[in-house]
DNA sequence: GGCATTGGAAACCGATCAGTCAAAAACACC
DNA sequence: GGTGTTTTTGACTGATCGGTTTCCAATGCC
């Protein structure tokens, strides 16, 4: 009926999500954009609405993708002892950080800090993700040897703290804090929830 | 010898200093900035060199005033056995959210987030104030009855933990937390590095 | 092959951006 | 009161911003 679109919209999302990611949302010009996602300005502007509406998207992908990685990461039987995935997700910020492939730090953190305070729908996109991420920290926690003895509300409660030390360091990180540091903070950080034993 | 100054620089480095703060770097244009400081394009150039000498010198006055103020709540012997006073500043947090003051957050953990990653000045500047916040938790340690036993080590660790905590703290404040929350947190890493019981 | 419909490329838009400049104005010194 | 020096002011600059429009190309259906 018509001529069909050239570009995988998912696959052009994903890409512009790495230049939000990266640049920020005033940091990232629709030049940028483009180029990264390899289409014309007319495209974009068909395909999503506007540069905010694209932004809502790039937040949505990485929920789809890389929360729901740490989801994963955190909710594994495989991955050992419910203390040591935690253990493994904030040993990831510090391995990042060595890669030389931190400087963008975590893109939810990021648009907590420079979009949700003036945009509502950042916000409750924000406030949705972390939650997600506070109900990870507790289903690891409900696997580890070392809180089997908590009660629900201690485990909710220190699962809040985990995903606040987990943003904590992810700031941390972009403040130049060196890769042995962050580990010896998130270590710190373990044994001070009397989550070092398990493994 | 010449025509004397009309405003106060420093005076003027605090009010952008809240706007900045308030905007971000990007968010902040120059039109904001002189609205706020009361002078004239051609004076700010005069008096400043560019934007970003203006940044970094309401970087500094932050440095100056609000963390200060912090470190001396953390120092001082007059509030409290060190554990409350650690406790006393990780709940300015929720209070400041509950008294609506806090779609800012930190300027510090902004400067982080939104410009250290390309501005290796801003970096190194909040590089540096990062640590005087370590060593004010540190002193708050030195003078917590429940950290009386633990060697000069540990000290240090626990107060990177801390100061990850009320980076992620001021994340989550951002991300839609409410005060109850933010408090229950911060409790609850109060709580992880047994530190509830000085008082 | 004609037609309707959609996508793609690029020129174009007004607004706004950070930064500059020239002239008027306010002081200290003589 | 004149002179020299600095500040103030506001108009101006070129660049870039996000977004629109226009025109042509590509497709499926008949």
């Amino acid at each position: 009926m018509a001529r069909p679109r050239e570009f995988d919209v998912d696959e052009a999302v994903g890409k512009a999500m790495l230049v939000f990611w990266e640049k920020g949302y005033d940091g990232a010009s629709l030049a940028d954009l483009l180029a990264a996602m390899g289409i014309a300005r007319g495209s974009l502007y068909k395909a999503f609405r506007d540069k905010r509406s694209l932004y809502l998207s790039a937040l949505r992908h990485y929920d789809d993708t890389v929360v729901a990685d740490a989801e994963r990461l955190l909710g594994d039987g495989a991955g050992g002892d419910g203390a040591r995935r935690i253990a493994a997700l904030l040993n990831t910020i510090g391995e990042a950080v060595a890669r030389r492939r931190d400087r963008r730090g975590c893109f939810l953190c990021n648009a907590a800090v420079d979009r949700a305070p003036f945009d509502a729908e950042v916000e409750s996109l924000v406030t949705t993700m972390m939650r997600r991420l506070d109900r990870a920290f507790r289903v690891a926690l409900d696997g580890a040897a070392a809180a089997a003895a908590w009660d629900a509300d201690r485990r909710d409660r220190v699962a809040g703290g985990l995903t606040a030390a987990y943003m904590g360091l992810r700031v941390l990180a972009k403040a130049g804090r060196t890769p042995g540091q962050l580990e010896e903070t998130a270590q710190a950080i373990l044994a001070e929830a009397g989550l070092t034993a398990g493994n």
